[in-house]
DNA sequence: CTTGACTCTGGAGCCGACTCCAAGGTTTAG
DNA sequence: CTAAACCTTGGAGTCGGCTCCAGAGTCAAG
């Protein structure tokens, strides 16, 4: 059993963090002491890393709180597990997209700065920005 | 000469948001009537045009600020503003790439589900999502 | 002249995921 | 036995970019 230092220490996040988990409804301790210490198992390490890893695929906590509960719930299955990871994915796929056009954009802007020889004052990054530079306004 | 609705219904934002952006420094109006209205010119359009664009490149409101800045200041050149420009293209270009990150690891986590005949009861996305799942740690 | 639509200021609230604090209680190393 | 290192709770603060509010003043149409 571990107190919350030690478990902590151990997924390299901090006591506080820990207990905003507790706070979510993330994660409970095992036990407490009489004195009202926080004591955990091996199974709270498996779900704080299963906590971590979903952040890692882009889940929000609230969305980790719904994997939790699909996956303590007899009612739901495999499969949706899986389309809750697809819809996931089309998220990221969607916000990568937007990134993309953002850096797109830019390097327009950079490429015209390269162009022009300069001439000084006024800079054309600048004044494309201030235009209504429809090229990058349409898409999706 | 606008009045600050006037001017906010040009670019389809709220009164609110250009209050905001003035607080931030960002915008102040033409001059005030001796009610104390902001009364707006065709500059100040321009300069919203501006904060819009550059947001939709990624900026910052802070980071807006500082263009705004070198673009009103003599010593700055061209180049300055292209190098902010190469530097936040750089900051998009990590960002998307942890982004395909996050989706590759779904992508795995779907495909073993798929290829699993799904034994009920565990799911190996969940399965997965608990362990230390070391292929994608890796990258940068 | 009144009504409704606008504007002003200052400040609070929102989202998410923490982070930090104070003021106390507990445990452990020396 | 004492001092350091831990733990407790509750609550506030942080970031960015707004958004919403109250209470008061102003302006334009009919």
């Amino acid at each position: 059993m571990y107190t919350i230092g030690k478990l902590a220490q151990q997924l390299a996040i901090t006591a506080d963090t820990v207990r905003y988990y507790e706070k979510e409804g993330l994660l409970l301790p095992a036990r407490k002491t009489e004195a009202g210490y926080r004591l955990y198992d091996e199974e709270a390490v498996r779900r704080l890393r299963f906590i971590r890893q979903a952040q890692q695929c882009g889940f929000s906590l609230l969305e980790i709180h719904e994997l939790l509960q699909l996956k303590s719930s007899d009612a739901a299955c495999c499969n949706d597990v899986r389309s809750v990871a697809v819809e996931k994915k089309l998220q990221l796929e969607h916000k990568i997209r937007a990134l993309q056009q953002m850096s797109g954009a830019l390097s327009e802007l950079i490429l015209i700065c390269n162009d022009a020889s300069r001439p000084l004052g006024d800079c054309p990054i600048l004044a494309a920005l201030e235009s209504s530079m429809q090229k990058q306004t349409k898409g999706k």
